[in-house]
DNA sequence: TAACATTTTTACCGGCTGGTCAAATATTCA
DNA sequence: TGAATATTTGACCAGCCGGTAAAAATGTTA
């Protein structure tokens, strides 16, 4: 494993929660009734971090409709009305996750810089990408099973701020391009293809560890994917 | 598009039921049952076929919890008893979708042949895949989700003729890598790479079109994903 | 057509699901 | 402390879920 470029990336948080940030979506959760935003108690703070990492825990597994708010609520040591006191539904608990998650799972999207190196930029993407199906895999499904179904709870954001993003650095690859330094063809292409090939070793866990009868907790394959997909953005897989 | 390419490569059944092929898994269904494999009535072999083309349908949009045996009962123009008559469980048809489908999935990977040129063998398959991709999205979406969750009903399918036939075929890439033709790499990882970026066209469809802005008819971009994978594997992305 | 096998339907069931309600308990703060 | 507020709980519900049983209807064949 490459440890010194590993050190070199953005540190990714071990829990998203907890931070600060207003619910948004369709529903709000109670204690955000009303025009004024009340001061959130410390039990609010604490109780929602933990309902929002438990059903990071149970969506991800199971999808949104698959889980329940049973066990939902099990997961997070609290009872099922209790459960629905900080959120009013399970679309609510849904939606406030995938929102809360989005920021981080486009992260390493911003980071790219037009007056980087392509190689290095594109290398970096990859790497932090890489880094994030490897350390968040939870987070990974949550978002293919969202996508997967239609992505009914984000649509909005998907044609909001993700295009907009995308469509940003899609430029910057473009400028890319303009200066000969990339093949042309439509960047936003390239940023689907390390999205896929990245998140793939999240999302298809089950399927590779079977293929190279890895045992679950064998994260080896990782440091070979990186070398793998580097070498094949960087245009050194086919040998003239 | 490029007819041309698409000309040459297999044909992708519109249906792939109504086929003969035994039923495997766990529970036979109540025609299987027995030693001697009784004949199928006309009856039978069209009503399974329905059922199966009903399942398709909704389990690739709901995933297996999501989808309700009435939905596959409706979609199938018949009671739910009647559904169940010809399958014993739900789990009963899910896995005998899947095992009818995988031979169909990994068709285009059989085809790799070790005597054909890396690139243009490289660049079939890509092809082919991708074909499946706009062709067959439900059959994608249909294994995404089960592999998703864990591939809880046919784990041992990849565990078996998924590790085999991969290995197979990885054999023949390690070769091309041994006669210079592509970089030292573990040939098992070209394979994921293209099936994460073709798949992802079907699977992260929603997502892609709000990216491009494309219309749900529209599927104008899969040329330009054709001709943008072929050149990313190709090693012509990034210029020196 | 009569005897038989196959297919379909109607009625039903227990368990789980998301969610409600009111009462009980814990916490905060004047 | 005590009143006000915030939190937790247990009891409950209507609707949906996968699945069953048995009879009715349909098809097959001698």
């Amino acid at each position: 494993m490459s440890d010194i470029v590993k050190d070199s990336l953005p540190a990714i948080p071990e829990t998203a929660f907890g931070d600060s940030g207003a619910e948004t979506g369709t529903a709000d959760s109670r204690a955000e009734i009303g025009t004024a935003h009340k001061q959130k108690t410390r039990i609010q703070i604490t109780n929602e971090a933990k309902i929002l990492e438990a059903a990071l825990e149970v969506f991800s597994k199971d999808g949104f409709r698959g889980a329940t708010l049973d066990r939902i609520a099990t997961a997070a040591e609290m009872s099922k009305p209790n459960l629905l006191y900080y959120f009013s539904s399970k679309e609510d608990i849904h939606i406030a996750l995938l929102t809360k998650l989005l920021d981080l799972w486009l992260a390493p999207l911003r980071n790219l810089r037009a007056d980087g190196d392509p190689r290095e930029e594109l290398s970096l993407y990859i790497q932090h990408k890489l880094q994030m199906s490897r350390q968040l895999p939870r987070e990974s499904r949550l978002f293919a099973n969202e996508v997967l179904r239609g992505a009914q709870h984000i649509g909005p954001l998907l044609k909001e701020n993700l295009y907009d993003l995308v469509n940003e650095k899609a430029a910057i690859i473009q400028s890319w391009i303009d200066a000969g330094k990339l093949a042309p063809c439509d960047p936003r292409h390239v940023i689907f293809a390390i999205w896929a090939t990245t998140q793939h070793y999240a999302d298809f866990d089950v399927q590779i560890r079977s293929v190279l009868r890895r045992d679950d907790d064998d994260q080896s394959h990782y440091a070979d994917a990186e070398q793998f997909l580097t070498t094949l953005f960087m245009g050194q897989l086919v040998k003239d």
